[in-house]
DNA sequence: CTAAAATGTTACCTAATTGTTAACAATTAA
DNA sequence: TTAATTGTTAACAATTAGGTAACATTTTAG
C-alpha cells in the first residue's frame, strides 16, 4: 500500500509473481478497510500517504487484536533514523528503504512470512473434541451432526474456539463480533451465549465473572 | 558476532543496556559453539568473518533443528544486493547494513524478537512450585487441582506472583489491583489475602509489617 | 510491660454482574 | 409481500463478588 501508483504496481507485480495474493490501497484508510476484509498475513506501508499516514495506519492496525499476528513492514524512501524509529515504535516488524531491487524485496517478504506461516497452518477448519468448525463454510458439526448457526452465533463461537480455554473479555467480544463502532445493549452477548449453550452444550461455555467468557476444552 | 572487536563491543554494550543478555564470538566457529551453549533467541552475524564466514555460519545453524526457532540476522557493511540475497537464501530473518545508529539497531532487534517471544510466552502461564497461574485462562492450578478464584483474588495473586519474594507495598497493591482512583477501606487487602491463604496455602503469603505482602517461594 | 498501631478473622450486606424469558425489530428467503 | 429466521432489547430473577464493620490477635515502640 503506497501513494505512488507506479511503485504499487511494481511491488504488486513482483509479489504476485512470487506466488502471493496481493491487495492494494492508495492510502491508510483504504489500507485498513482492505486489511479488515482480507485479513492479510503481511501489510506493506509507505510512511507518507494521503488521508492517513503510514505510522498512524500501523498504530491503528496494531491496536486491533485481529491484526496482532499480522506482519507489518514499511517500504519507503524516508530513510531517516527518526522516521525508522517512529515506524518501529508504531509496532512495525520491519522497515525497508527504497530503492530496493524487487527480487531482494521478495526475499525480505519471504523471510518475514516464514515465521508467521509456521504458526498459521489454518485450513479454515478446526476440530475440538467432537466439534468441527469450518469458518469458510460457516458450518458447525457436532458428533457428525450439522448444526446450523446464525451469523452472530457462529462468529461468537468461532471467536471463542479460536483459542480454547482463553477468556475473552466482553469488550473484546464486542469489538471482534460486533465491530468497534456498533453499540448494543448490555445483555446481548449473554443472550447469544445462552443460545450457543443450548445448541452446543452447557458445559463448553464458561463464564468468568467480571471478565468474560471462554470456550472450555475438558 | 562480528570480526571487528570494536563493533562487537558497541553493539554488545547497547543491547545489554536494553536489557538483553549478550554473548560474543570473533568468528563463525566460535559463534556456533556459543550458540550451542547458550541457545540464544537471536544471532547477529557479520558476512565477513575469519575461519568461517557468516553465510556458512548461518546455513550451519539453520540446518540444525535446535536453531529452527532462533532468529538470525546479518549486520554488515556489505550492502550489495547479491550479498543480501545470499544472506536470505542462507535462511536469515533479516539483513541489516552498517552504518546504523545503535538505538535503531536496538529497535530492530526488539521488532525481531517480539514475535518469537510472543510465541513462547503465549501461554501467559507461570509455574511456581506446584502452583500454575494462567492469566489468559484466568485459571489457577495447585498440585494439578484447579482452584477457582474470583477476579480480585486472582488479580491479587497474579500481582504477587509476578515477582515472587518481592514485597508489594499496600499502596502499590491498591493501585494495581483496585486502580488509582478507587477508595476502599483499610482492611480490604487483608481480607483478600486471607482468602488466598485459605485457598492457596497459609505459608505462601508472608506479611511484612508496615510495608505490605509478598508471595514467598520456599 | 503496656499502650498503640498494625494486621487477622468472621459474618453479613449490598451492589454489580450475569442468566433467562419473551416480546419486538430487522433481515432474509420464499 | 409474506413468512421465517435472526438480532436486539427490556424486564426481572438469580447469583456472586467485594467491601465493611466489629472484634480478636499480634507486633512494635516507649
Amino acid at each position: 500500500m503506497d501513494d505512488e501508483p507506479d511503485i504499487i504496481e511494481i511491488v504488486g507485480y513482483n509479489l504476485k509473481n512470487a506466488g502471493y495474493q496481493v491487495f492494494t490501497a492508495n492510502n491508510g484508510k483504504e489500507a485498513i478497510i482492505q486489511a479488515e476484509k482480507h485479513q492479510p498475513h503481511l501489510v506493506i506501508l509507505d510512511v507518507m500517504m494521503p488521508v492517513m499516514d503510514g505510522i498512524e495506519t500501523c498504530e491503528t492496525l496494531r491496536n486491533n487484536p485481529k491484526f496482532a499476528e499480522t506482519i507489518i513492514t514499511f517500504l519507503t524512501a524516508r530513510g531517516e533514523d527518526y522516521s525508522q524509529f517512529a515506524g518501529f515504535n508504531a509496532g512495525a516488524d520491519d522497515y525497508i528503504t527504497k530503492p530496493i531491487k524487487p527480487k531482494l524485496l521478495v526475499s525480505k517478504v519471504k523471510a518475514l512470512l516464514r515465521r508467521s506461516k509456521e504458526i498459521k497452518n489454518e485450513s479454515g477448519e478446526v476440530t475440538l473434541d467432537n466439534l468441527t468448525i469450518n469458518r469458510e463454510e460457516y458450518k458447525v458439526t457436532k458428533e457428525g451432526v450439522v448444526i446450523n448457526l446464525p451469523r452472530k452465533e457462529f462468529e461468537l463461537l468461532a471467536l471463542l474456539t479460536s483459542k480454547p480455554n482463553k477468556v475473552f473479555k466482553r469488550e473484546d467480544i464486542l469489538n471482534q463480533v460486533w465491530g468497534n463502532d456498533v453499540i448494543v445493549g448490555g445483555r446481548t452477548i449473554d443472550v447469544h451465549i445462552r443460545k450457543l449453550r443450548e445448541k452446543i452444550g452447557e458445559d463448553s461455555f464458561k463464564t468468568v465473572k467480571g471478565v468474560g467468557y471462554k470456550f472450555e476444552l475438558l
